[in-house]
DNA sequence: GCGACCAGGTTTCGAATCAAAACCAGTTGC
DNA sequence: GCAACTGGTTTTGATTCGAAACCTGGTCGC
């Protein structure tokens, strides 16, 4: 009962640590957006960004090394190298999009031009959002942890465990659940 | 024509700097899913992170004056300070989701649990999506950049000045719309 | 081919940030 | 009143950041 909250923060080991290992360092977001932008060369980075010339080295090394970028020698002119966004690292636009829209709502001083659109018919796009698997939107508050032999069960079901409703940690638990469901 | 490039570089000061002015710091984001995870105190953060305490007291600060976290002195004890996500830390989740999934997606050492259900039917949700304003999920392929006064217009039309694929950066200008057009 | 120049780094060194540990100040339980 | 607890601050070294200088190929003009 009172066990099952500690367990659970320890087992909350989701992927955030690793993606913040590469990501959490100065300047990587700045450099993928600079590299969604289109830019592709060092010397573009350098002006662009405003970043130390010896960070920037670093940086786009461990970009590369985590496989977000893939550096290549620019074949028309050997002197420059082609920093270029993998799959791996478009995978990362939502969350790029998700928190630049965060800065844009709320450190807004201006509204923002250029504007994303979307190619079909040219209208700005909507917020990141949570969706369920059938599409429906969710807010913080349709969500729930659960141990992965619950999943897609009700919490009065025999062989339920534990739930935790994210944000206010309230646990539903057998004991607590099968008490409910008799009465 | 080729000075379009130039200044729309200039112009993407998005929202993604005030972001990161708060988000971008180390242990940011780990105390801001700690927080959604319903931890509330001093003591909570700092044995369940292995924070070093007085980083911890910095940033817990910092979120508070960024308005993330509210502080408050807890009622029935108050040696005890309670911090709680506001308004705009609970719209950090589809960011701190979406690094999450893909953290999850390629560090991947083993498959994640508890996991995230929808309350409707215990599902695991879906991906953080990049949405239409029709609700349609788009891909980084789908997107581009128009200054604010085109708007919903076709390429094609007459009052349309620029449009830049993202990733790529190839630009759509007036007078190559107008050959397109024309040919 | 040769010297100037350019892209992309590396090195060096002072400034800022991080982390571990010790210390401090209200509250509370007894 | 006194020990223990919560949430800090301070101090001190280790790490990271940033500006500027230097280095190493590749390219270009001639």
């Amino acid at each position: 009962m009172g066990e099952l909250r500690e367990p659970l923060s320890e087992l909350l080991k989701c992927g955030l640590p690793q993606a913040l290992e590469v990501m959490g360092e100065r300047w990587s977001f700045m450099i993928l957006r600079a590299s969604f932008n289109g830019l592709h060369h060092f010397e573009e980075f350098l002006s662009e960004l405003g970043i130390a010339r010896n960070i920037l080295s670093n940086r786009l090394a461990k970009l590369v090394e985590h496989g977000i970028l893939k550096r290549e020698p620019c074949a028309d002119d050997r002197r420059k190298i082609e920093y270029r966004l993998t799959e791996k690292g478009f995978d990362l636009l939502p969350a790029m999009l998700a928190l630049r829209q965060w800065g844009q709502k709320y450190g807004a001083e201006f509204e923002e031009n250029p504007v994303l659109v979307d190619e079909r018919d040219r209208l700005p796009i909507g917020p990141v959002s949570i969706l369920a698997h059938d599409g429906r939107t969710l807010t913080h508050e349709d969500l729930w942890f659960t141990m992965r032999q619950n999943v897609g069960k009700r919490p009065d079901h025999p062989d339920f465990v534990a739930l935790e409703r994210m944000t206010t940690g309230s646990v539903t638990n057998l004991e607590e659940t099968r008490k409910r469901a008799a009465s």
